[in-house]
DNA sequence: AGAGATACCTGGGAGC
DNA sequence: TGCTCCCAGGTATCTC
């Protein structure tokens, strides 16, 4: 699944790909992903440069000249692809834009949960409306112990769920999240408005070591997703606690229970994790 | 307003 | 081997 470093990388390279390009024509080819594809089929869209590609949170930001732009989202199997008018669509292929260089961009996308919606900005770089309401960035100097922890103080709901509260912090997904609590000891289960002003720092900190290391290694973990499936790579050999399931603690030998919160599991060591 | 539940979707793994 | 069932993920939206 693209993660933030993966997302990341993805944008760097679609801006290095699209910047000064026009799209002639955009094909659709389901009727819907997350969301209705119909808007795309929109002229104003078309032949119109591409000035910026930037990231938001897990959004991709597609800015076109006369102040429109794309707000693409990948879900959890969403991939771009290169290609060329004579390749064969790929089963998966929902969206086809056509370049005004004849080359193509093609969006992948199996499960669906990948959006790509057309806005208007209010002025040039300007965040797209729909962006608004999102938290803060992990790795940006706002991202601190007193903002976490204000932030949590009016929360009475697990931590683990707030944690992945994109209107507090974004980018922390249910593996990460669990990944940051059992690197630093604190249970999924406490309640957010419980948590010590040193405990939000360790929890930052944490963010930021795992977030980081993860960029790091985001080339590898990226290609290894585009030939494979995504649950292949790197990061997954790394995980401490996620996935663990009955096994040892890989600390305390205590064995790994799991919890539901919210329709999605948390993976945590009773021992280790107070 | 905040919190919890649910829908969206499909590949893959488990169980029979 | 082939079938069915269930789970995983992020986020919008619905309900309480």
């Amino acid at each position: 699944m693209p993660e933030l470093p993966e997302v990341h990388t993805i944008t760097k390279s679609l801006h290095k790909l699209l910047v000064g390009k026009s799209f002639t024509k955009i094909e659709v080819f389901v009727e819907r992903l997350r969301f209705p594809l119909a808007p795309l089929l929109d002229e104003k869209i078309l032949n119109h440069p591409v000035v910026d590609v930037r990231r938001r949170a897990r959004y991709i930001v597609i800015e076109l000249k006369h102040g429109h732009a794309l707000v693409v989202h990948l879900g959890m199997t969403g991939v771009f692809r290169e290609a060329q008018p004579s390749d064969e669509r790929r089963k998966h292929e929902h969206v086809i834009f056509h370049l005004d260089d004849g080359g193509q961009l093609r969006f992948e996308c199996p499960r669906r949960f990948g959006s790509i919606v057309p806005c208007v900005l209010s002025s040039p770089g300007a965040e797209p409306l729909m962006l608004s309401q999102l938290g803060v960035e992990p790795l940006e100097k706002q991202f601190t112990a007193r903002y976490l922890h204000e932030q949590l103080k009016k929360r009475k709901c697990a931590l683990k769920i707030a944690l992945m509260d994109n209107k507090i912090v974004v980018g922390i997904g249910n593996i990460y999240a669990a990944e940051i609590l059992f690197k630093t000891g604190i249970s999924p289960l406490r309640p957010a408005n419980n948590v010590t002003l040193k405990e939000c720092a360790a929890l930052v900190k944490m963010s930021k070591d795992v977030l980081n290391a993860a960029i790091l290694a985001g080339g590898t973990t990226f290609s290894d997703y585009r030939q494979l499936d995504g649950s292949e790579g790197k990061f997954e050999r790394e995980l401490l606690v996620y996935g663990r399931k009955g096994k040892p603690c890989c600390h305390c030998s205590t064995l790994v229970e799991t919890v539901t919160h919210g329709g999605r599991t948390s993976f945590y060591c009773p021992k280790c994790q107070r």
